[in-house]
DNA sequence: GTTTAATTTAAACACTTGTTTAATTTTGTT
DNA sequence: AACAAAATTAAACAAGTGTTTAAATTAAAC
């Protein structure tokens, strides 16, 4: 759209370290509110002046710490995403029963990405748009190496004759992710249809209710009952 | 953001029918291209123009027969999901057993949301986005019909002594379309996982793999076997 | 064939967009 | 205190936005 026509330094540097791991007070500051207009109203349905209007600083602070809005984007999805997958591979070395794994890993999930409302829902609009691709490929080695975690976590199951192994287990992230998510995009519907009239009412019912059945749902799948 | 200093003949009208149920070739020529860009590029990220030049009419159009690009999102929304009701309805006079009509139930669900894929995609990202709240308003009526029906089909199981009575009824729904949803969200993920190099392999592992993972799914949250 | 209404058009409107500029202020180092 | 580097600013940039206008074209009705 529009060409740089000067080479900006674009990661100043402060104290020697590389700008894109040290991230300032402004930054972060930025990046929090870039995460909450996002996620409201949309990669495309924010502007930097929104942004920098809610963050009280100048426009030009943006271009100026990421160079360009795609760049924030990119910076606010690694930001974000790092450290799931330690969280997944220390779930994964933990001694307990195949289900009671299970079960952790479905509360790992809905914490995480309750934690991170908002980027997880740029992340899967975003995504599904062409032209973000490169920005979304930290995102697609995360999902790659949360596969491994799950798919292991399974067979250990699987082998010790808990868990049948007629399952696709490749399709039961999208059945723990898909329900909470649709969950969430639906908020204000789910909202009005368990009178959840406060924020507290409405992460207790995901604390609780909606983990539940989510749990309830993966064991009738994976436990031998036949 | 901006005001109408004059009050337009928004739908014109010919042959003494209302416009916004007549639809005329132009206007659904219009619809489909409105359909096709929002679900790629979001609402947001979509232009007036881009619209008109894939459709290849005068930009001026878009105004002349929705009135503005907000009633256009309004007027795709009502002219995709009037249909799916109707369906639903008809589905809970058959005649067979609840397991057979839960799994057809997940059948027209995904295969409504397959043929209507991107205003689903644009749906569940805007509908998030409060200041769309009005434009939206018809699609939670539909949500609550639909959820009426899944609710007596699953009371019809339990009254038959076949399904459980522990299970969160409405919390299914989310499950179903959740999977089904995830599944496409981050279809270039699962397109690459499972080696399906063309639309034709796609689909079909959404009509195959995919249906049976979430019929198999219901069905073992669902039946007894305790 | 004329008149009226509906459609289509190019151009303009007012405003927002992401980005860059050049000048200013703040900060850190010597 | 003096200097350099970094941070911050207001203003401008070119391009894009949704919408409206007024004139031109097409179709329908009489």
């Amino acid at each position: 759209m529009f060409k740089l026509n000067k080479c900006l330094i674009l990661h100043p540097i402060r104290n020697n370290t590389m700008s894109h791991i040290e991230l300032n007070d402004k930054k972060i500051q930025i990046l929090n509110v870039a995460e909450k207009l996002f996620s409201e109203k949309g990669f495309e349905g924010t502007s930097i002046r929104d942004i920098s209007k809610e963050a009280k600083i100048n426009i030009a602070m943006v271009s100026y710490y990421f160079g360009s809005k795609e760049r924030l984007l990119e910076a606010l999805i690694f930001h974000k995403t790092v450290d799931l997958k330690l969280q997944l591979e220390n779930l994964l070395q933990e001694d307990i029963k195949p289900l009671e794994k299970v079960n952790k890993l479905i509360e790992i999930y809905i914490n995480r990405i309750c934690l991170n409302k908002g980027i997880y829902r740029v992340l899967h609009f975003e995504l599904y748009n062409k032209k973000r691709e490169k920005s979304l490929q930290a995102f697609t080695e995360l999902k790659k190496g949360n596969l491994k975690s799950v798919e292991s976590i399974i067979k250990q199951g699987q082998a010790q004759g808990v868990f049948r192994k007629d399952v696709n287990i490749q399709l039961i992230t999208p059945t723990i992710i898909g329900t909470f998510f649709h969950f969430h995009m639906n908020r204000s519907f789910f909202e009005e249809l368990f009178d959840l009239k406060t924020e507290e009412m409405f992460n207790n019912y995901i604390k609780n209710d909606l983990t539940k059945h989510i749990q309830q749902t993966i064991k009738a799948l994976l436990v031998y009952e036949n």
